[in-house]
DNA sequence: TTACAATGTCATCGAACGGTGACAAATGGA
DNA sequence: TCCATTTGTCACCGTTCGATGACATTGTAA
């Protein structure tokens, strides 16, 4: 499964976390956060520290992992495959502003 | 590649920024933050947002996802494969503290 | 070396963090 | 239904966020 919100995410962690059968107060002590914390992030808090969700992933066996790049028609800001010279070009240029 | 750490984090996004030929303003630009916080989180922020890392990863093509449990000897919080009856005979009993 | 771009680092500030303690609402079994 | 568990939500508080602006350091091409 694909993550590109903070909602996928909640919804991912709230899953795991029933499938190993925790409530979300087993998990807060399993992770060393408040239940409340495990609460908001479920529902997706845009603004929880990376370190803690990485910690709750961890706790909960998820693994993530990185892909190539984004194949052309999955998401919002495809990459091109190949060089873009005329952003290096714009790069290059002198004044940057 | 496997994401475990805010380092590892890190590291990818400064990577995929440089294939892509930005420099930390460029891409903090495009992501809609400071120049500062890039460079923070290249160096493995521990407390940044979840939602900005997410729309830096977006901005640089890069695709997130989730596998599976995690194979058994690959992490330190490996998940039992079959039903673990012990914990959940501890989690059903009454007095949970 | 000189000069500029890129990166690293600092202080300041308003806003939001996460923890705690408490209570209400929802859920589920007897 | 009753009752206990679980989940959702609130106010308070000390801490840290990310933006800004500035300056130092490093990298690199001329």
């Amino acid at each position: 499964m694909q993550i590109r919100t903070v909602k996928d995410l909640g919804a991912i962690i709230r899953d795991r976390r029933k499938k190993a059968d925790l409530d979300q107060a087993d998990l807060a002590q399993k992770v060393g956060v408040s239940r409340q914390w495990i609460n908001e992030v479920e529902k997706g808090k845009p603004r929880a520290e990376i370190s803690l969700i990485l910690k709750t992933l961890d706790a909960l066996g998820v693994v993530i992992n990185i892909d190539g790049e984004r194949p052309d028609k999955t998401g919002k800001a495809a990459q091109p495959k190949t060089v873009d010279i005329d952003s290096i070009i714009e790069n290059a240029r002198r004044p940057k502003q």
